[in-house]
DNA sequence: TTTCATTGATTGATCAGTCAATTAAAAATA
DNA sequence: TATTTTTAATTGACTGATCAATCAATGAAA
């Protein structure tokens, strides 16, 4: 029933209307016809491909942390130095296809539904740990350990609240002062260890 | 019918129950019957003094707010220092009253809520500027107005970060160390202004 | 001629919101 | 004070709308 063969381009159309739908209502408070309509099909045919509701919702969550990882690897390859690698970590974050409209409020609405959904919070944990330990990856070449791991838990903390605060259109309008913010942060915290005192 | 004469008991019991349920749920998915079992009334009455359920979701985030903001007052009253003020802002952010699981999974949940309704987003605006004026009050102090205004946008979004990882229960398990985090930014931040090279 | 894609129609559950009826409290009147 | 009248508190039962999920039926590939 999940329809395992090769063009599952319905699937893929479903997951793409859901994000739409879900980022455009700002809540995954949205119902199977609507996601079902976008795509053009009939909600009966999105049971048909994803079962249940929370099971396209899932798939959905997944795909977003898929790409999000994908771009992730791809910016990781063409990092050479530490500095580079967390750099790429925050330019990715914030970069044109994951700083979207869309995808913050989608993300915002998961984590919400990840404290109901035992599954969902097994997705969001898992990228979590990815997220960290790829900034680990390059902290642990500038400063000590304990340092890292507590600069790592801020600069996730700090992309966190920007997500958020951009959801609201309050502050931080744009990914590029959001880069500044973050960079501004890292830097600083070199500058500390270069010369400590 | 909204009642304003002196003893609203029963609106004060709805608003504990709201929080309470929305606490536990993780979410504003919960019904009226919900809140009133718990509150020990029909959900009839819960009608009765709020109208619509979504009343009663405002005056639960206001109630919110003004409590935050009680706090906020009472620690800022206490405070000399332009130093003083902003650690008082954090402080009471990450405090004992705050800090609780109901109250984080609430706010989570009203921040995904506000991108659908107005009223709640007007809500979180004007808390968010209260926020911004309050750390601004003390950092203009310590730093030029520019780079005061970075800072008090990072500690917001710190703030928010963290609130949003206490609450999926991931890093940052205890208050203590949130507050040693954003201070340390802080004190990061400081010392790079005082000798500045 | 079997398997897959697709849908319209339907079902069953869940809820917000309403209402008429009941009890209790408060105010007015005797 | 006792008694009637008014007002407020409170509820169970009901309604209407919304939706997820199902299914039998139809058409199209394979």
């Amino acid at each position: 029933m999940p329809k395992l063969g090769m063009p599952p381009l319905r699937r893929r159309a479903l997951i793409d209307a859901a994000i739409l739908t879900i980022g455009e209502r700002g809540s995954l408070d949205v119902t199977m016809s609507e996601i079902a309509g976008r795509a053009g099909v009939s909600s009966a045919l999105a049971h048909h491909y994803f079962g249940a509701k929370d099971e396209l919702l899932q798939a959905t969550m997944r795909h977003i942390l898929s790409e999000l990882n994908a771009d992730m690897r791809k910016a990781f390859a063409a990092s050479r130095t530490p500095r580079a690698r967390v750099s790429a970590v925050i330019a990715v974050n914030f970069s044109e296809t994951q700083f979207r409209p869309e995808i913050i409020a989608a993300w915002l609405a998961f984590y919400v539904e990840a404290q109901k959904s035992p599954s969902l919070r097994r997705l969001l944990r898992v990228y979590a740990r990815r997220l960290h330990s790829n900034l680990m990856s390059g902290l642990t070449g500038l400063m000590p350990r304990l340092e890292a791991e507590r600069v790592a838990e801020a600069i996730a903390a700090l992309i966190d609240g920007l997500y958020i605060r951009r959801a609201l259109k309050d502050g931080t309008p744009n990914a590029a002062s959001a880069v500044v913010l973050v960079e501004d942060y890292l830097e600083t915290k070199f500058l500390q260890h270069k010369k400590p005192a």
